[in-house]
DNA sequence: AGAATGATGTCCGAAAACGGCTAATGCGTC
DNA sequence: GACGCATTAGCCGTTTTCGGACATCATTCT
């Protein structure tokens, strides 16, 4: 299946947005870690209307108008990870949780240490909020994208 | 167990009340700092034997007319704190001490700090006299109801 | 199949901080 | 010298803080 992809300016640096055709895959930011190098093989279109409306929405996230995504997503993942994912997006705009609250709301309560693995490997960065986990004593303690743009991100929802 | 509670007005203000059912648990003036502030599962009882008997004896304190509380007592606190308290309730009426004399009946001459902590956190204001350990020196240095408070109890018991 | 690895959380013991103090010390005044 | 005053350094139980060990679990690596 053929991959497409754009490249995005954002508050958090420069944005990289892959999708299958139909829905989001995975946001990059580029200066991050783990970040996946251009294949010969992926295709820059600058019209897609999937990653057309990403830009859109995530514009409109970083001036703070925008507080829930409805663009299609689709992450890719082991059974365990996507069930973190989906947890994650039902951790609502400006507000936080521990890692052991999203492992008990995945149903797994010790698996806590599992849900940070699966946290740092979501591929949709920003409009999958992992930003929005933090440890239970209230320290940041890691951010694929780097820790201040994590502060940044709680930030600009609001959280001291 | 079940805690009850009643509040009674006096010269130093309101004073809150905390019994088990057959004792005394806790005597602090709302006014001061480290109030218990009212929990959901405390029982408002204006009838208990022990709470009406300590208001009688307190309005004849305050009247000058007791000069020894009779009233069944319950203060909880580790071991160190239960002998620091009851060497207070050996202070005759009128008398003062200072908190190295009280140090030396506890039994641990040197342990002066540790007995004003311990002071500091009688529950049982008033009646258990830790208004009557002064300084060395003859300063009051300090009283959970307030230094003002505790220079009018020890006027009230004719002390200058 | 087994071992290693994390964007954790809990527990426990040690260490440090914290008082409703006090006696000793040092310094300037008289 | 004697005295007043501020400073200092011991004193000790309690509370708070901090760090390391350990349990835990899906993944990944060998």
């Amino acid at each position: 299946m053929t991959i497409y992809y754009q490249l995005h300016d954002s508050p958090t640096g420069e944005l990289l947005l892959l999708s299958n055709g139909d829905a989001l895959t995975a946001l990059h930011m580029t200066a991050g870690k783990y970040v996946p190098t251009a294949q010969s093989d992926w295709v820059r279109d600058e019209q897609l209307p999937v990653l057309t409306q990403t830009k859109h929405e995530l514009d409109a996230y970083f001036l703070g108008k925008l507080r829930t995504f409805t663009l299609p997503l689709a992450p890719q993942g082991t059974d365990f990870q996507k069930r973190a994912w989906i947890a994650l997006t039902r951790i609502p705009y400006g507000e936080t949780r521990s890692y052991g609250q999203q492992a008990q709301i995945v149903g797994q309560p010790s698996a806590v240490r599992a849900i940070g693995a699966a946290n740092g490997k979501n591929p949709i960065g920003i409009i999958v909020p992992c930003h929005r986990v933090i440890g239970a004593n209230g320290s940041l303690t890691g951010y694929a994208g780097g820790l201040h743009n994590k502060a940044f991100l709680l930030k600009l929802e609001g959280i001291v």
